[in-house]
RNA sequence: CGCGGGGUAGAGCAGUCUGGCAGCUCGUCGGGCUCAUAACCCGGAGGUCGUUGGUUCAAAUCCAGCCCCCGCAACCA
């Protein structure tokens, strides 16, 4: 019995009001390979995701489509072509999936959410903002469109309700003081940055966490009438999916605090300094590190639903497959910012790098092997990985996964070069250079499965065919050069 | 003076923290090879690193200013 290292990483709930784009894949398909990572290290690893599934968006959007919530959010969820029928077909290796709609969460969140306000964390007070009378919905100053209702476009007016508060204000100096002791809380750099210049050095604002317009919510059971909003309810899911003030689970001791929670860069805000601050009320140990990742966007334009721009991971996976798609994702663009999405993008990196490099390597190396009747272990395997193993993982460590993709094609492409170097086709018409042969198909072979190793947690399937070609003896082609109509 | 990000070869991007020959992929031009998925290998052309000034033996990198593009501004990964 060992007593293993342990790896807690996250995602974030996603918010079902529609399906899921290759956005929220993006993030989950970084989540995923981080966590088949620290597997393959040895860790013991808990790997959360789930989703969002209270609040007004929800409501109206069961409502327009005639249903109840429930009967809405199942569909989206976990029906068919939904996100964890997304999250199969993308083999998203998740251990654990939290709906907030789940009875231990929202019986956890009751106790939470008692538990801030016996503390005086949260206090009652008014909520005031713009409200459109026939969507029946608050907006903040900054949401209207034209001074008017985003949705309907008709004319707001000032209205107030009475709202449950938590007291960010006071958090300020501490959160400071987390990001100046732990530097590596909240990453990329500039997040921290536009946290500390955009948010705290203004002053915190304390934040609305219950509403009495809308229903969908998880209700405040010591005061009828108000629903917990977003985030206690939202936030709160790392814990509670651990056993959390529930008995569903028990493993909060062995995994919290988190390693990392993966989010978007929208959300870096609630995530480092709300989260904490909360956390703080309660006297809970904090995450270890935050990390906010950049977004795909499409010729430079956010993708959104609203305005339909959105890539479906569905038709991508389907047309190019999974392995390649997850492996694009990853390769081309920096974790921490902006990428720029476009098909002709996707299709060059699969070929140059996945066909050309990768998938013929393996081929001409293999087949050369069966032609002359060698094996693996038949030679002397010269090291090509320099010190390209140890900077791979070096990059893992800090999430900086296009390096270290980059590390391993570079050790393929050195693979495909010593093979012009050894031109082991003139070697196999003299005898004499048996050994010499030999050694050449050791050096492919062993280099190629040393590759596959690291290469496993971003293509799980494909890694598993090259093995296959490698210890069983099966032959195919891994991935199919593609030619654009 | 709201905040943040970005501007590097025809295209897409690393490199900037920690100053030291400007790099990668695609495209393009020329050559090589025949084991391989029209693949692979070698070489060439193509850059005032947005701009102005400063620090320095040395600046894409550090400092100051300016221009342009994008995002955020309290529920879109």
């Amino acid at each position: 019995m060992t007593d293993n290292k342990t790896f807690y990483i996250t995602t974030p709930i996603y918010y079902p009001s529609a399906k899921l784009h290759i956005g929220h894949t993006y993030c989950s398909v970084a989540a995923d390979v981080m966590a088949r990572y620290k597997r393959s290290r040895g860790y013991d690893v808990m790997f959360l995701t789930g989703t969002d599934e209270h609040g007004l968006k929800i409501e109206k959007a069961a409502k327009d489509a005639g249903k109840t919530p429930i009967e809405f959010l199942d569909e989206i969820v976990i029906g068919k072509g939904g996100i964890t029928d997304l999250w199969k077909l993308m083999n998203i290796s998740y251990d654990r999936f939290i709906r907030t709609t789940d009875d231990y969460h929202v019986a956890a969140i009751q106790k939470i959410f008692k538990a801030l306000y016996d503390k005086g964390a949260i206090y009652k007070g008014t909520y005031e903002g713009k409200y459109c009378v026939p969507c029946e919905s608050f907006w903040t100053e900054a949401q209207l469109v034209d001074g008017k209702c985003p949705d309907c476009g008709r004319e707001v007016r000032d209205e107030k309700e009475e709202a449950y508060f938590f007291r960010q204000s006071e958090y300020g100096e501490r959160i400071l003081k987390l990001y100046e002791e732990h530097p590596e809380f909240l990453q990329p750099e500039s997040r921290k940055k536009e946290m500390i210049s955009s948010f705290i050095k203004p002053g915190l604002e304390d934040i609305c966490v219950s509403r009495t317009s809308f229903k969908w919510g998880i209700p405040v059971d010591f005061d009828p009438g108000h629903v917990v909003y977003v985030w206690v309810d939202a936030l709160f899911n790392y814990m509670t999916a651990l056993g959390y003030q529930n008995e569903k689970y028990d493993d909060l001791a062995k995994f919290w605090p988190c390693d990392v929670h993966f989010v978007g860069k929208e959300i870096v805000r609630f995530h480092s300094i709300l989260w904490p601050a909360m956390l703080m009320a309660l006297d809970l140990p904090l995450p270890k590190r935050v990390y906010g990742h950049g977004w795909l966007v499409l010729d430079g334009a956010k993708m959104s639903k609203s305005t339909g721009n959105i890539v479906d991971p569905y038709v991508l996976a389907d047309t190019y497959g999974v392995d390649a798609l997850r492996y694009f994702l990853l390769s081309e663009f920096p974790f921490g910012i902006d990428g720029n999405f476009t098909n002709d993008l996707l299709v060059t990196r699969i070929n140059s790098d996945l066909a050309n490099n990768l998938g013929n390597l393996v081929s001409r190396s293999l087949a050369m092997a069966d032609k002359y009747g060698l094996k693996e272990n038949d030679g002397n395997a010269t090291n090509l990985f320099g010190g390209k193993r140890e900077s791979f993982h070096a990059n893992m460590e800090q999430f900086a996964f296009q390096a270290a993709l980059a590390d391993v094609f570079d050790v393929l492409s050195r693979a495909n070069k010593h093979i012009d170097e050894t031109t082991p086709w003139l070697l196999a018409k003299d005898e004499a250079k048996r050994a010499e042969l030999a050694d050449v198909i050791s050096t492919l072979l062993v280099t190629i499965r040393g590759c596959t190793e690291l290469l496993a947690p971003f293509m799980p399937d494909s890694a598993g065919k090259i093995l296959e070609q490698l210890d069983e003896g099966k032959r195919g082609v891994l991935f199919p050069r593609i030619i654009e109509k």
